[in-house]
DNA sequence: TTAAAATATTCGACACTGTTCAATTTAATG
DNA sequence: CATTAAATTGAACAGTGTCGAATATTTTAA
């Protein structure tokens, strides 16, 4: 085969995904170009479409990435937040990645998936996985005769603050004169929390 | 002057504008092309950018035109629901404008201001007038004593009903398994309106 | 070891994009 | 009519994603 000295074909898609990853981050889902992560790596663009097929799918996995990211940033919030208040740590955590890598977080809204192409398996694992994390939270901070509310209560919840979080990084809660976000996006949920425990 | 025919400065721009929001509502803004508007109308790429200066301000004017038309159908919406629910008339309402023109309503939220360009007064105007439409409600369905919540808690709501339809036009409840987002957010109105009453 | 097959990689070509600006056309004015 | 001023053009530039024929490399078979 043609492949170059030491990197597998899995490797070669792990170092395109590492690279597109930190080019999202860098420059954001409008500037960024898929010519200049096949430079960056050392491989012409055409190698980048041979792995990837399209640019709807590299971008699809960059995105895949940091949700996986985000998962794990919000777990290792809960995990710190043995007894405290786990609701505001979730929410505080949901605002806090966001903030500190928003053209990764943006670009998952930004990119919209072409007419005829659906969403890949693992991909859909993956973002149901942040929803599950919430919907456990859910459950836990509702009396057990109301339970089997928590997942479309989550799902709820995740919109809420979704709304709150797109709103503080695009800057209409600032042209708004709104100075606390995460706050109101707290008050939000615990009312729907309180509403749904009676 | 060089002026063709019996187009005025102010009548080609409006003949841009005009073009510019049927394009941006066909294609959406990802394949929105500024070549493309001035073709349909006859003019060539230049004179498009001797009246708009930049693409930004033309797309950030295709969205002005969006607000307005969105504050105009949140007003007929309430007009019509003399003595019915309001409420439900206005959530119902921001949820039909932006499914009847999900191009032009995601493209709002597509466009980013490039850093140093900052929001134009009358874009500021106007956006601030759909939050005063909502704001205006809100008040109205609060008790006397409680009127001065009203402005922070519109925001609030205005965020949360924007994450749920932002979900639901992007496929997100779909995946999740959410059907009705339209009485999820309605719900989650209720509840904030029914806690900051007493 | 050598020839053949299989895979990897490259690179130029194509049709687009936004942006700029010197040259040109058109209309109004003296 | 000549001049001036404004409007309009279109070519040029540096990018973009996408594709596919040609090339290079490695593995396998003889």
């Amino acid at each position: 085969m043609g492949r170059r000295s030491d990197h597998s074909r899995a490797e070669l898609a792990e170092m395109i995904l590492a690279e597109g990853h930190r080019q999202m981050a860098e420059v954001g889902f409008a500037r960024f170009s898929a010519r200049e992560v096949a430079k960056r790596i050392g491989y012409s663009i055409g190698t980048l479409y041979n792995v990837f097929g399209t640019l709807d799918r590299l971008i699809l996995a960059i995105n895949s990435r940091t949700f996986a990211l985000w998962s794990e940033a919000l777990r290792a919030r809960l995990a710190a937040a043995e007894g405290v208040d786990r609701i505001r740590a979730l929410v505080e955590g949901y605002f806090a990645f966001a903030r500190e890598n928003s053209n990764l977080w943006m670009a998952i809204y930004d990119h919209r998936l072409p007419a005829g192409m659906e969403m890949p398996e693992e991909e859909d694992r993956l973002r149901g996985g942040l929803t599950e994390i919430v919907a456990a939270e859910v459950a836990a901070a509702l009396p057990e005769h109301r339970r089997e509310a928590a997942p479309r209560l989550a799902r709820s919840l995740v919109a809420t603050v979704h709304g709150h979080c797109a709103f503080a990084l695009n800057g209409s809660f600032a042209l708004m004169g709104e100075g606390e976000p995460v706050e109101l996006a707290l008050a939000r949920v615990r009312e729907a929390l309180a509403a749904a425990a009676q």
